[in-house]
RNA sequence: GGUGAGGUAGCUCAGCUGGUUAGAGCGCAGGACUCAUAAUCCUGAGGUCGAGAGUUCAAGUCUCUCUCUCACUACCA
């Protein structure tokens, strides 16, 4: 049914910053769920491409580089493969893992910023920067710090004082220094950048997000519209520094004025979207014009972006000023998934201070499947989602482990030792087959739209429901009574049952893949019958008799080893994370 | 300060344009079963829907006030 009307879907999640290996927080908000998308919408039978890259640019990650003692791009090159690793390891199914700073992501870069230019889009002003002499370079406002003038504290940043939360300007504070050396030799100095001027644009990008108000989740929306009646402000896109894409002018050199600047992270990073299409083009003989050029079929493309809520502003305003002011027919996003913050123990996770978990130690203590699992069903869609070590235990202990992987383990391992391990022939249809057909013709359709419309955790809560449909079905056919008088009727129950086992397998593939691997292997199920196609499950033709009779299977080893109370206290001792 | 999101059973959350006895999972109590990772299945207890006022025949659902939590606030991304 779906394969009738099959997509071209373009995914991207929101490009993951080059200074570290991201923490869950990250994993939970863009990377998994474009990643769990992508994969169902493949089974479904859609033309699926998921691109991500890293986003390489900016003074934190010269100031890693820095700290790492290497150069920015020995740095850069170095946690890409980190990152890239980290997301090979979490089965992240990107059709392309690019790099903003490849040499496509600069050239479009150049170009799109000659254009807005010569559509007026873009002023030259100048403007006031702090200098540190000592580092020899510009400081971010927050790379400055120094004393409070509002409230004394001393060690305010220039953009904010953390201790009475007033914003600030570099200028304001007293005693200035660099948060990066220390040093209190730090000047203001006059320095020319480029602004977009997105405020030109308010207007249609008001039309572009009120068109959107039904089919954007609220989240969305009501972040855009914020910073609309707020009023745009024209935002400058350069900066001084040395790694990044260089300003050059329509002969392509460097824009006089502009040695030593480079284009502003957040004007290039969402361009390398579009870079790593090109460079995943290159790299397969793919077009990756069919997804961005509208006038090269990239209408009949539907573009789905993720990304937490703190890029939603950059998405909806800054890069869609970038697009529309271009006058080049480039693909607008279609449909924008948002998502609120993972919180680790009452704060946010972050990066530069370490708290949380990060990817690379996750994967050390437990199976990417478990990870997986947990963050989509507790997916911080509508507010911000609370992660805890007992809530982690509990999805991966119940829903995984109990529900699903006892579920495979019954069966399968009765169907072993009573029908050699073969589908069994025989039986009448009884109350409890009718009972789960009417259970799955309800709920597989429901899961599906769940999916599609970008609920997760209302899809996971389906699925697993599904799963605990099949524990009820045996409960029900009980297989195990009647194979003492009527071998026959056990044998519709086992038939049913590892029939419901290879759909499990089936259902269970965007969110734990590995596991649905081990399912669909020790079931023997063909690559090309582990689609999605069940929109309407039936005895006759549906997912309950999918396996010809004297199919073999065999019972695969444990699926979900459980997290015992020991675990959690380590888990806790190591991370922190008490409360 | 401004803006936004949220405050619904012990915990995590569903509840669309207001309309029968407010739902799910986990946890808890009791029972059933014994194929299975002491798993599973059934039943049950548990909520004055943050507080107050208002609109209405009718409000968790609309309006106002108050309160608590979190986020964003443009040069970290």
């Amino acid at each position: 049914m779906s394969n009738l009307n099959s997509e071209r879907i373009l995914v991207t999640s929101a490009l993951p910053y080059i200074n570290g290996v991201k923490h869950m927080g990250n994993l939970a908000g863009s990377m998994l769920p474009a990643d769990v998308y992508s994969r169902a919408m493949r089974l479904l039978g859609h033309d699926v491409l998921y691109i991500c890259a890293t986003d390489e640019h900016g003074t934190p990650a010269e100031l890693a580089a820095a700290e790492a003692g290497l150069s920015v791009s020995e740095y850069c090159e170095k946690m890409h493969i980190a990152q890239k690793e980290a997301g090979a390891n979490f089965k992240l199914s990107y059709d392309y893992f690019g790099r903003s700073s490849s040499a496509a992501t600069h050239k479009l870069t150049q170009d799109f910023a000659l254009a807005l230019e010569a559509n007026g889009f873009i002023e030259e002003r100048t403007s006031q920067q702090v200098f540190s002499v000592a580092d020899g370079r510009y400081l971010p406002d927050r790379y400055v710090e120094g004393i409070c003038p509002n409230c004394g504290f001393e060690a305010a940043r220039g953009d904010q004082c953390d201790n009475c939360g007033k914003l600030l300007d570099p200028v304001d504070l007293i005693n200035p220094y660099s948060a990066v050396s220390g040093s209190h030799d730090v000047e203001i100095r006059d320095t020319n950048h480029l602004y977009l001027k997105q405020s030109d644009m308010s207007g249609k990008l008001r039309d572009w997000v009120e068109s959107h108000r039904a089919d954007w989740p609220a989240l969305t929306t009501s972040i855009a519209m914020k910073w609309l009646d707020e009023g745009l402000r024209d935002r400058a896109i350069t900066r001084d520094l040395e790694w990044g894409v260089p300003v050059v002018n329509a002969e392509g050199d460097v824009r006089d004025g502009f040695e030593g600047k480079v284009f502003y992270v957040w004007f290039d990073a969402p361009i390398a979207y579009i870079g790593a299409t090109q460079d995943w083009a290159a790299e397969t003989e793919g077009d990756w014009e069919k997804f961005w050029r509208t006038d090269k079929g990239a209408d009949a493309t539907r573009y789905v972006q993720f990304m937490g809520k703190d890029n939603v502003a950059f998405h909806t305003l800054s890069f869609p000023t970038t697009i529309m002011g271009s006058g080049q027919p480039w693909k607008l996003v279609d449909e924008l998934k948002a998502f609120n913050w993972v919180t680790w123990y009452g704060g946010k996770f972050s990066t530069s201070q370490k708290r949380g978990v990060f990817m690379d130690q996750a994967i050390d203590i437990a199976p990417s499947d478990y990870w997986r699992w947990h963050l989509m069903a507790n997916a911080p869609e509508s507010s911000d989602a609370a992660f805890t070590w007992e809530d982690f235990q509990a999805s991966v202990n119940s829903d995984l482990a109990n529900v699903l992987g006892n579920f495979v383990n019954r069966i399968t391992s009765y169907c072993v030792k009573k029908f050699d391990g073969v589908v069994p022939e025989g039986g009448e249809i009884t109350d409890a087959e009718k009972w789960i057909q009417a259970e799955l013709a309800e709920r597989l359709p429901r899961m599906v739209s769940f999916y599609e419309a970008r609920e997760f955790r209302k899809a996971m809560a389906e699925t697993r429901a599904v799963w605990a449909a099949g524990n009820e079905y045996l409960t029900q056919a009980a297989p195990w009574t009647h194979y003492k008088t009527n071998v026959d009727q056990a044998a519709m129950g086992v038939r049913v049952g590892l029939n419901l086992v290879a759909l499990f397998g089936v259902l269970a593939q965007p969110i734990i893949p590995d596991a649905a691997e081990k399912i669909l292997s020790a079931m023997n199920i063909p690559e090309q019958f582990r689609t999605w196609n069940f929109r309407e499950a039936s005895f006759d033709d549906g997912p309950l008799n999918a396996l010809p009779i004297n199919h073999p299977i065999s019972a695969p080893p444990v699926l979900f080893t459980k997290i015992e109370a020991e675990d959690i206290e380590a888990w806790t001792e190591r991370f922190g994370g008490a409360e």
